[in-house]
DNA sequence: TTTTGAGTTGTTCGA
DNA sequence: GTCGAACAACTCAAA
């Protein structure tokens, strides 16, 4: 008797909880499922990058499929009927699939759970998407943690990865259901990488030999690649995160701060933030802490614009966003200076950058975007706006010394000196002729002036705790 | 129940 | 140029 395996974020056949579940219910005869929700393809927050992402993604996983002599069932509409239908056609006994933290998500499977339930079918929830379950990491109270240190911690004591899943066996899907007809959605602008498994394991092979033990310092350096450039591959689960912990445990030191030890620090931060959205589904509305709810954004249109084109005449800034146009990824470290350079020295929004990095992420994630967003704009479970308000110039003369990232991504900035990189408007008016840079004509003066709006975003921040009642007035 | 120590990734100021 | 302290004051987690 056959069974479905509901493919949703989890695009490999290896180390697939569900799968291998299904497979083994179903005696090898799984119906391996991907739905197409138009609902979520026309959501304003996917972008034609992730669309393009997946539907690669699909192809290549229909290949692997293929090649063991099943293939991929790419379906079309909503997924509550798509799959009844399916079930009474083929008779099936039960349909696996992996927990989602979105909850939109929850909502979602939770009806599609009700709907087997009526027609008799079992609906089997695999908690995967996380090293660690999101419920299993409390506090001695019984609370989700909301402080990452103390999660960490408790979060390592539950760490437990047993050995990866194999590859399952599968037998013939029935042919009219793999018919490898797949998503022909607008072209996005950008170039869509080799999205196969095999290439997933190339890049954490390559990370694991060649990088991991240098990550604590060359993650925080945009030029360089010293990040695993695996997001993609992780939000789409062509790998699971529990490959990538134990990659990262086969490779810890002795020394605390080791490399391995600080990339599984990151994936303990992917799994804290799934949790946080889980627990607290309102982050996704609004801030964790609803106090920041009051806060006035002035939300100037005119300099949002300048922020999403890379026209806001700070380099970094600038050379940060047009690498998120252009390429659908934006490194880590600059993520968090345009972030806190949108909430902060322009005073627009938190949520209208958080929508625009989905509009573009290849690697957009709710809970990691979200995350993310409400820590640089001090909304969120860490809150402090006085301590983290970034300066553009420092940050650049740090992480970009030489100017390389900056270069590379604004080239009308190519000749500018060292010196002046980071702070172009600077140069003497004879030295921007020489270089061919005249700030204003090749390149945007600053539209705000930094310290200024420091000192306003410092004002807003005060007035929004300081207006009672919080949130409900 | 109360207390205590600490909180991813910073910046600025003055010595 | 480098260093340490102040920033402003709150909430969490655990003892």
């Amino acid at each position: 008797m056959p069974t479905i395996h509901w493919f949703r974020r989890d695009l490999r056949l290896a180390d697939n909880q569900a799968l291998h579940m299904a497979a083994h219910e179903g005696d090898g005869q799984v119906i391996p499922l991907f739905v197409v929700d138009p609902i979520l393809v026309q959501s304003a927050r996917v972008g034609a990058n992730r669309l393009a992402w997946l539907a690669q993604r699909l192809q290549t996983l229909h290949a692997e499929l293929h090649a063991l002599g099943s293939g991929l069932h790419v379906a079309y509409g909503d997924p509550e009927t798509i799959i009844q239908k399916l079930c009474q056609q083929y008779a099936v006994t039960s349909v696996h699939w992996q927990r989602d933290t979105a909850p939109w998500a929850q909502r979602r499977d939770t009806a599609v759970g009700l709907m087997l339930r009526n027609i008799n079918v079992r609906s089997v929830m695999h908690d995967t998407l996380t090293i660690v379950p999101a419920q299993q990491v409390l506090t001695d109270k019984g609370t989700p943690y909301t402080v990452f240190t103390p999660y960490y911690r408790r979060w390592r004591t539950q760490l437990n990865l047993g050995d990866a899943l194999p590859v399952p066996t599968l037998a013939p899907v029935p042919t009219q259901l793999a018919t490898g007809q797949f998503p022909s959605w607008s072209a996005s602008a950008i170039p869509i990488p080799d999205t196969s498994r095999q290439q997933a394991l190339n890049l954490l092979n390559h990370f694991a030999s060649n990088r991991i033990n240098d990550y604590a310092e060359q993650r925080n350096y945009p030029a360089v690649s010293g990040s695993a450039q695996l997001s993609a591959y992780l939000r789409f689960g062509v790998l699971s995160a529990q490959e990538c912990a134990r990659v990262a445990l086969a490779h810890l030191t002795h020394e605390p701060k080791s490399g391995a030890e600080v990339w599984l620090s990151q994936l303990a931060w992917r799994d804290f933030y799934q949790q946080i959205l889980f627990h607290f589904p309102h982050v996704a509305q609004g801030a964790f802490r609803p106090i920041y709810d009051n806060i006035a954004w002035p939300n100037d249109e005119r300099l949002f614009a300048a922020w999403c084109t890379g026209q806001t005449g700070y380099p970094i800034v600038d050379a940060a966003m047009r690498q998120l146009v252009q390429t659908g990824w934006m490194h880590n470290r600059a993520r968090m200076i345009v972030a806190s350079f949108l909430t902060k020295d322009l005073l627009v929004d938190w949520r209208w950058g958080e929508r625009f990095f989905m509009q573009h992420l290849v690697d957009g994630d709710t809970a990691a975007n979200n995350g993310g967003w409400q820590w640089a704009a001090g909304t969120g479970t860490d809150a402090q706006p006085y301590f983290r308000i970034f300066n553009p110039m420092s940050q650049g003369e740090k992480f970009d010394s030489d100017g390389a990232y900056v270069r590379h991504y604004c080239p009308e900035l190519a000749n500018v000196p060292h010196k002046y990189i980071h702070a172009p408007w600077t140069m003497p008016p004879l030295l921007m002729h020489e270089v061919g840079c005249v700030v204003g004509h090749d390149y945007p003066a600053p539209i705000v002036d930094h310290s200024v709006q420091r000192g306003h975003a410092l004002q807003l921040y005060k007035d929004a705790v300081a207006t009672d009642p919080p949130h409900d007035a």
